[in-house]
RNA sequence: GGCGCCAUGGUCAAGAGGUUAAGACACCACCCUUUCACGGUGGUAACUCGAGUUCGAUUCUCGAUGGCGUCACCA
């Protein structure tokens, strides 16, 4: 180790936050913000705000042959409207920068480097196309691969192979695993983990093109940045052995793990996007709101204690008052829409109906072209009986045009109509509503019921003859008098001509 | 196949060595009602199996079974 490189490390290690919780969120820009992803972030920020810990975001971006344009672009959006605010990043810098892998670049082979001389890791000359070959091979070939040899570069006497690779010979650098013993770690979820060396392989640690492995990147910078606590998906469980090993080697301190089990689609499928299961931009064009998506993905894998163990809403700010590291679940969880739907519905209920006429007006406007009709009478409606914004203009299909109906209609047995009732109700109706004084819903109101009790019948048997006239619906939001007031006399009085028409 | 993890209703899940085994979604019934919703009340439905420990295990231990993960110069 030069003295240079000595100096170096010093300056990082003086860099380290310490005293401080500190987690981070760390995709790889590969990809779109599916909702286990969404789940880690939140979890992730979570842990970190609940102690009052910085939450950091790191861009894993070491595969340069996976790179997908505006990748990043779409977590940054994701994590910004959901809230999830992040301490320290590639868009906002911080103490321990750059945040983004292939700028820390130098780093990780200096790293590399210093792990050789410590006798953890060694060069490998190994040809790349013959492992390549080897490692994509039929599964029988694969299988045989498990009874594997050892690595003949594993024994390279130390200064050869350093002068090998000074000569500009291509090599990557793994990490030396020892043959005897087991390795045990820790997890906050799942309790300590012991596994036997044997059954852990020499893993690549430095790539042929100098850019570090996802495994050894995430130690050195987990490391480096001072995080406290890594979270993450467990596919991952079964490497962390040969992260301790890592740790240890460097002789650095450990942090803790928080493993999550994985957000299923079904009981043997993982949700992933090959398979078309929604992102969270997918469900928030699908009408979601993000409060809801973000309260019910908390509880996909999380559950409250104590105290507060029966109750489900939660805000984000809650959350990080609340969240605890014991509650999260071990076994995998399977995405339940149907459940999602009904956070929606609770947190579309729980607007004020000024928010809910606000966001329900562009779903409005693409069934109810006639700005006559009030969106925000509409959405007073609507609010009670939409579970997704969606689904907001298929309700709405009869305002700016009475449907096509049939006659059948009229007749309902609950309401005890048939076509002769109902067109002995319009006829009656139509006269008295065209002298109607003022057409607002409380007249209209009193005029129906009024006009029951006269007649003799119950309230549904005017109302259901009237509201099937004007709306050529069956099943509409809202009863009668909603509708004839949304849609004015002159409509409305029109539609009940028509209505009588049919009827005759 | 090796290694590892997991296992309570259809789903999310609480729970504890002794409970009538919570709660929520979904489903069903009834009530409310001006259709549909909302709301209210009630209901159907679970500890994978086998040993062991124990006075007593769904809970602890072991095993089996099943599921998942991993075994890349991908993350």
């Amino acid at each position: 180790m030069t003295a240079d490189d000595k100096k170096y490390f010093e300056e990082m290690e003086a860099r380290i936050p310490h005293g401080r919780v500190r987690t981070r969120f760390a995709p790889s820009p590969t990809g779109y913000m599916h909702v286990g992803n969404l789940r880690t972030a939140l979890y992730t920020y979570l842990i970190a705000k609940r102690a009052g810990g910085d939450f950091i975001f790191r861009l894993e971006d070491t595969d340069q042959s996976r790179q997908v344009e505006g990748a990043a672009e779409v977590i940054y959006r994701t994590l910004k409207e959901c809230g999830l605010k992040h301490d320290e990043g590639p868009d906002i810098g911080g103490p321990v920068g750059p945040y983004i892998q292939t700028e820390r670049r130098g780093m990780y082979k200096k790293y590399a480097k210093m792990l050789v001389e410590k006798g953890h890791a060694y060069y490998c000359f190994c040809d790349k196309a013959a492992e390549e070959e080897e490692a994509s091979g039929e599964e029988t070939d694969a299988k045989e691969a498990f009874a594997k040899t050892d690595d003949p570069c594993r024994s390279l006497d130390p200064a050869e192979a350093l002068r090998r690779a000074e000569s500009g010979e291509p090599y990557v650098i793994r990490q030396r695993i020892p043959h005897e013993g087991t390795t045990t770690f820790h997890d906050a979820s799942y309790g300590d983990i012991t596994v036997p060396n044997d059954s852990l392989d020499d893993q690549v640690l430095l790539k042929r093109d100098g850019l570090p492995t996802y495994n050894f990147a995430n130690v050195v910078d987990d490391h480096l940045m001072g995080i406290t606590h890594v979270v993450r998906g467990s596919e991952y469980l079964a490497s962390a052995p040969k992260y301790n090993l890592l740790y240890e080697g460097f002789g650095w301190e450990i942090p803790e793990y928080v493993h999550c089990s994985p957000v299923m689609r079904d009981a043997q499928h993982k949700m992933s996007k090959r398979h078309g299961d929604p992102s969270y931009e997918d469900l928030r064009e699908a009408g979601y709101l993000t409060e809801a998506i973000l309260n019910y993905v908390a509880l996909l894998g999380w559950s409250p204690r104590g105290e507060i163990a029966e109750r489900e809403f939660f805000t984000l700010d809650e959350l990080s008052e609340v969240f605890d590291i014991a509650g999260i679940s071990k076994s995998p969880a399977i995405f339940d829409i149907e459940k999602l739907r009904y956070f929606n519905a609770q947190y579309i209920r729980d607007m004020t109906p000024e928010r809910f006429a606000e966001v329900a007006e562009p779903y409005i406007r693409q069934a109810v072209k006639n700005e006559a009709f009030s969106a925000s009478k509409i959405a007073a409606l609507l609010q009670q009986r939409t579970e997704i914004l969606t689904e907001i203009p298929a309700k709405l299909d009869f305002f700016d045009e009475l449907p096509e109906y049939d006659a059948e209609l009229y007749t309902n047995k609950k309401s005890k109509t048939n076509p002769e009732v109902s067109r002995k109700v319009l006829e009656t109706a139509l006269p008295r509503l065209e002298a109607l004084p003022s057409w607002d819903a409380e007249s209209l109101h009193d005029l129906m019921t009024g006009m029951a009790e006269e007649m003799g019948v119950k309230n549904a048997t005017v109302m259901w003859p009237i509201r099937i006239a004007v709306s050529g619906r069956m099943v509409t939001p809202g009863g009668v008098v909603e509708l004839c007031d949304i849609l004015g006399r002159d409509e409305s009085l029109k539609r009940i001509r028509k209505g009588i028409e049919k009827l005759s």
